[in-house]
DNA sequence: TCTCTGCAGAGAGGA
């Protein structure tokens, strides 16, 4: 409620006093409507052709139900469900189960209207699919005239509802496929206080519309004239790449929209064949905080005797474990419950713990099956088999489109953005008097552990009038740099929003932040934020009103939220003077814009040699939709760069190996120290002499060739691995643990998901941290391992597999600061250009290390072992 | 060719 409150900018105490005033108007009406044996039984309305009716509520079911129904493609929240009994004069009564649908403001002409007659019809439908039967009939009430009216549904009206749906859903189906929008109205009346005119009337113009086309005289220019032709270029260019990659998503996301979704379970987004876990009174604690209802599930294979013999995830694994809930999800997550008995979507929630054996959802309210009543120890909940889907509702594909349109409202914060962005005009620099009065300067300038780069780029930051761009090469120090980049800004007073892709970097920066004693506002949903940085989330604060709201942001400089987390109606209209946004190469154009439309200036932190935005769609990446906003300004105004070259992380050898395959000798080695960098074995003793090689330490890097194996790679329907570069890498691994190497000084990482699963059962026994590279980037140990399973006997061109692309290659050769061991095929790489010019290189710093059938002693039912797993 | 993070919600006016 606080959050509504803040966002209208109302005030408090009027809202207060309207919520106050109506909930005795509710209250009245159930109680009229519960009414008692003798009382008066309230008449309804139910139209001409149904007259009036007698309606006693027996029930309130549910409220704010949700109610999705995938037969129709709809969903909704209904108000209320309640359970009736309705009599027309001298007939039986009949019971019956209908929604309820409360309207706050004016009555249109004392008659409902059919808009809001359509709202209730629909959810009829709703309610008849989630509850399998049929429901005919709804009630509207309007609480500022106390009016309430019967809804009877007659066939004509679904009729009429389901075509109009489908004409729209045709509509947009036309427009992401044709970029073909319907025809204006042409109604100015109807359109002048519309909320999309804005949007509306500029999607018209970029679509080739015309003052005249579109019915709207002047009002239509008034929102247009700002738009050149090369704007409008633009948005039509990025809205459809928003088409094409939307449709790419919708095509390989949980098909829960589709009726046959129940049959197939190979999707890793969800979990099938879990009860609830009744082990501990219902499982069901409500956590007093927040008011949420949190179950817990196990697989039903642990059931009914296993549990109850041991606590907890400490249980012996059940052999075999059917389903040991391996899965993707992940604390956080959104995700819809269904049973497997047909009640598909029953409710949603968030993953509030997950392990091996079990997993926990928290919910808004209690759970419930519709088909049963509403007492709270409902058995029926432990007789169920239940699923749990990841919700993949795309909501990121709406931030991306009001995100860009935004960009060319008619505004001057917009059209200020639109100068930088779309028409490219050169970013200003105040002319850096070095020796300024700014305290902020002269600090910079007296911080020791700063570089020359460091420094260079906080001036740069300082100077800037619109925006600054930090390329980070790997290890160089990014986040110190901007860490001293807002205390610097916080000298002048400056309002600071930060900001990134993902949840993990944007607390990574903040957990650093706290460090130096900095206070900050974390914006974003409580379970999704690193609990280092929760105290500093609303949601842990304890507010008491809007005020308390105000007063803290009124206290810290400091916001820091996700990209798509600007939408949290905490922020709106906030304003900041900088926005700092970290791994901006790695976020796409439209949806790098939403945060940068709060701030005055900004600063892009990246490095577009490492890995671009995650593109799903060919087409669309092929057409620019993988070029950031980092990469559009830094190609186009070299001059806006400023490059932290000095690293802290890679010795000499591996630095090198970066220098000539990617960075053209721009990276140096922070110190000599750094530089000589080698692992320190506590003990060297092997038994093979190919192991012994591979950890010479005088070698930072060694490359193991597998030609002279047969080390081929296997394909399983889409998933690429390598049994026997698995177990190669299982091998090094141990021994580098044998000779006393900390395991979590080890990591291990390859292009693909199923060789990181393949590894990580060869290396079971011991802990060592195992990722796809994609996943590590931004993250780095004293060894690496890397496996990059393509090897064949005829190799093709892997130009377009994950190896073919260089970003990739250059993350998985900077993750390593003392050691990196590469294994694979050379004959099957050197087809990669890239990676052949890595080979060669590798071959002249230290020597290709070929491994042969002898020396690994690869005995068939070891890798066998591996394979089968 | 197979890499993967984020994200509520409903509400309303007027010749």
């Amino acid at each position: 409620m606080y959050l509504l409150v803040v966002a209208a900018s109302v005030n408090e105490h009027d809202m207060l006093k309207t919520l106050v005033e109506a909930i005795p108007k509710i209250l009245n009406w159930i109680i009229a409507f519960k009414g008692s044996q003798d009382s008066k039984v309230p008449v309804v309305d139910f139209g001409s052709d149904y007259g009036l009716r007698n309606l006693k509520i027996s029930e309130v079911i549910d409220i704010e139900e949700m109610a999705w129904a995938p037969k129709y493609g709809l969903k909704g929240i209904i108000d209320a469900s309640i359970r009736v009994k309705v009599e027309s004069s001298g007939n039986e009564a009949n019971e019956k189960i209908l929604p309820l649908e409360f309207k706050t403001g004016k009555v249109p002409n004392g008659q409902s209207s059919l808009e809001h007659c359509a709202q209730v019809i629909l959810y009829t439908l709703l309610m008849s699919e989630r509850y399998l039967r049929h429901i005919d009939s709804g009630i509207l009430h309007y609480l500022y005239s106390d009016q309430t009216q019967g809804i009877m549904v007659r066939r004509s009206d679904v009729v009429g509802l389901i075509m109009r749906r489908n004409e729209l859903a045709s509509d947009i189906l036309k427009a992401s496929k044709m970029q073909q929008l319907p025809p204006m109205l042409r109604s100015p009346s109807m359109c002048r206080n519309c909320h999309h005119l804005a949007v509306c009337t500029i999607y018209h113009k970029v679509h080739g519309g015309s003052t005249e086309s579109s019915g709207l005289g002047d009002v239509f220019d008034s929102h247009v004239y700002h738009l050149t032709a090369a704007h409008c270029a633009f948005l039509q260019q990025w809205d459809r790449l928003i088409d094409l990659e939307a449709k790419e998503t919708q095509l390989v996301r949980s098909e829960i929209w589709h009726s046959n979704a129940m049959k197939s379970d190979r999707s890793t987004n969800c979990l099938s064949s879990i009860v609830l876990d009744a082990s501990n009174g219902f499982s069901q604690q409500k956590s007093l905080k927040d008011n949420r209802f949190i179950y817990r599930f196990v697989p039903r294979i642990l059931l009914p005797h296993n549990v109850y013999a041991s606590k907890g995830d400490s249980l012996d694994a059940p052999s075999p474990p059917v389903n040991d809930l391996d899965c993707t999800l992940k604390i956080g997550d959104y995700v819809i419950l269904s049973t497997e008995s047909g009640h598909q979507t029953v409710a949603s929630g968030v993953i509030a713990d997950i392990g091996q054996f079990h997993v926990s959802v928290s919910l808004s309210k209690r759970l419930r099956l519709p088909s049963s009543n509403s007492l709270p120890e409902a058995n029926d909940l432990l007789q169920e088999v239940w699923r749990i889907d990841k919700d993949e509702t795309m909501t990121s594909f709406s931030v991306m489109r009001s995100n860009l349109v935004q960009l060319f409202l008619q505004n001057a914060q917009s059209s200020h953005l639109r100068n930088i962005i779309v028409d490219l005009e050169p970013p200003r620099f105040d002319s850096g008097c070095v020796f300024s009065q700014d305290p902020a300067i002269s600090y910079i300038w007296s911080v020791k552990s700063l570089n020359g780069d460091q420094r260079r780029a906080i001036l740069k930051i300082l100077t800037a009038k619109d925006y600054a761009l930090i390329l980070g090469m790997p290890g160089t120090g990014k986040t110190s740099t901007m860490v001293y980049a807002v205390k610097a800004l916080l000298m002048r007073c400056a309002s600071i929003l930060l900001t990134s892709y993902t949840n993990s970097a944007v607390d990574n920066l903040l957990i650093k932040l706290k460090a130096q004693g900095i206070d900050f506002l974390r914006i974003g949903r409580h379970e999704a934020v690193h609990e280092e940085v929760r105290a500093n989330c609303f949601s842990a604060m304890d507010v008491q009103s809007v005020e308390e709201i105000r007063l803290r942001f009124n206290q810290v400089k400091v916001v820091a939220v996700t990209c798509l987390g600007i939408t949290s109606p905490l922020l709106a209209n906030k304003k900041f003077d900088v926005c700092i946004m970290d791994e901006a190469g790695q976020i796409t154009l439209p949806i790098s814009l939403g945060p940068l439309m709060f701030a005055s200036k900004f600063v892009l932190v990246g490095d577009h040699y490492q890995l671009p935005p995650l593109v799903q769609s060919t087409e669309a990446r092929e057409n620019g939709m993988g070029i950031s906003l980092f990469c559009r300004l830094s190609e186009a105004h070299p001059q806006a760069i400023s490059a932290l070259q000095s690293q802290y992380r890679m010795c000499q050898g591996i630095m090198e190996l970066s220098n000539a395959l990617i960075y053209g000798d721009r990276l140096r080695c922070g110190s000599p120290e750094i530089a000589n960098r080698k692992l320190k074995f506590s003990r060297l003793k092997s038994c093979s002499s190919w192991l012994n090689e591979v950890l010479n330490p005088h070698k930072p890097i060694v490359f193991i060739n597998t030609d002279m194996l047969p080390a081929h790679e296997s394909k399983d329907s889409k998933t690429v691995n390598n049994p026997v570069e698995a177990y190669i890498i299982a091998e090094v691994a141990k021994e580098l643990i044998k000779c006393g190497i900390e395991s979590e000084d080890i990591g291990i990482i390859t292009p693909y998901n199923s060789q990181a699963n393949l590894i990580r059962t060869a290396v079971c026994i011991i802990s060592v941290e195992i990722n796809t590279i994609d996943k590590y980037q931004g993250r780095d140990k004293d060894c690496i391992l890397v496996s990059f399973v393509r090897s064949s006997e005829n190799p093709r061109n892997y130009s377009s597999s994950l190896l073919g692309d260089w970003h990739r290659i250059n993350v998985a050769l900077t993750r390593a600061k003392k050691k990196l061991i590469l294994v694979g095929s050379c004959k099957t790489l050197s087809n990669v250009p890239l990676l052949k010019l890595l080979i060669d290189k590798v071959n002249e710093q230290s020597g290709i290390l070929n491994v042969s059938h002898e020396d690994i002693k690869l005995e068939e039912h070891n890798v066998e072992q591996v394979g089968c797993c």
